[in-house]
DNA sequence: AGTTCCATGTCGCGG
DNA sequence: CCGCGACGTGGAACT
């Protein structure tokens, strides 16, 4: 407080710093930044971004929000809650500015994972001819199946749903499946895997525990959706 | 190439630009931002990212490098090799800086699961006595054991390291040995499931599939290593 | 707060 | 170029 002019810094304002300096960072890992001219972020929600110029959008080095940011003469500390460290020192700062930015009205995204299955809860035979719907979200004890169906048989099917079908989620399909079978009063449960494009490895791993799959159009299942919502 | 100025835009410069503007996406889905103030930065190599001031460091939208980058009189227009679109209409530009960064030296990272695995194949009796390599990273038809080894018994152990240990991970070791168990000349393999810190959910799971596990100490093996290193 | 699961994940390595 | 696994994964939803 004397000799080093350390104080809190806290704007409203997203700040952008660009200058020379060498970061290193303690704490899930230990990395380290050598002396060169990068972009360092600060949005007000306190977090700190150093980025160079290139590697897409993700910085070389981060704290997230909550931290605690303190300033002295050519040291930035950041510190947060969990003890991890990054320490930023400026050697040569050749440019500094602030902008408020006010707050974001927020993005509004479609076409995820969430959709898919509530276009495939709504109409199950899109998978299968005699398909109903249970539930959905079914819950077990190690999680909810997105959509538990009865096929034209009568027999239990678990539908696991993804936007794209990798070997995670067949695992994930083959624990419910494991776990529905306990119970007599459903056993034996099908399994079908759904997703937009299933990846050859799944599709393998699915037939060796014989679980069946299907792939399903999106833009096809928005398609026939929307004629059935004239109907009501 | 009349009426609308259209030009690709290539700088070796980070970009950053703070204006009101409205974003679209549309690719792997469809996303909309509202018009508001924000940050865009355009990195060297193309990639683009659109910035609000809070939600730690990941942008509201981006496009990754390669990319086109078409600007006309208040619209940018990025288009990938993908076929996917951001479209940025910029109402108001508040500020517009450019720098050059130069390359970066690069990230010197430590303490990655990849350490954890070295580490353990130069001594595996850290992990049970009278446990010796056979191979690091032994090939199956389903991917790579981290470490296959023979107890003091002559039975084969395939060993799964990881940073932190997670229900993924029994998971994939369940797969090797499934495969390993195939062969004759290795079966019956013993899995051994390693990681600093093991989740409860893990260890069920191993403990239901007569997987043993055992939590390692990073700090105490790299401190045990250092006085073996000093023998040569 | 702790846990689970999604993601326009991104990134890097090996075939 | 693709497949696959790790990541300081981050982030949201739910218990």
């Amino acid at each position: 407080m004397a000799a080093t002019r350390a104080e809190t810094c806290y704007t409203a304002d997203v700040r952008l710093l660009i200058a020379d300096c060498t970061v290193d960072y303690d704490g899930r890992l230990t990395a380290h930044l050598p002396r060169a001219t990068r972009l360092i972020m600060v949005k007000a929600d306190g977090c700190v971004a150093v980025h160079a110029d290139g590697g897409a959008y993700k910085p070389l080095n981060w704290m997230t929000a909550p931290n605690l940011l303190i300033e002295s003469d050519e040291q930035w500390v950041v510190t947060n809650p969990k003890g991890e460290t990054l320490t930023i020192t400026l050697h040569v700062v050749h440019s500094d500015i602030s902008q408020d930015l006010g707050t974001d009205p927020g993005l509004r995204k479609d076409g995820v994972e969430a959709h898919l299955q509530e276009l495939l809860a709504v109409d199950p035979e899109q998978l299968e001819s005699g398909l109903r719907l249970v539930r959905r979200e079914y819950p077990t004890e190690i999680g909810p199946v997105d959509l538990l169906c009865r096929d034209a048989d009568g027999r239990v099917v678990a539908v696991e749903v993804k936007r794209r079908g990798e070997i995670d989620g067949v695992e994930q399909l083959t624990r419910y499946l494991e776990f529905l079978n306990r119970q007599p009063d459903l056993s034996p449960v099908r399994g079908l895997f759904v997703a937009q494009e299933i990846k050859l490895q799944a599709k393998t791993l699915a037939a060796d525990r014989a679980i069946e799959w299907v792939e399903v159009d999106y833009d096809e299942l928005r398609g026939i959706e929307r004629p059935q919502q004239r109907l009501f």
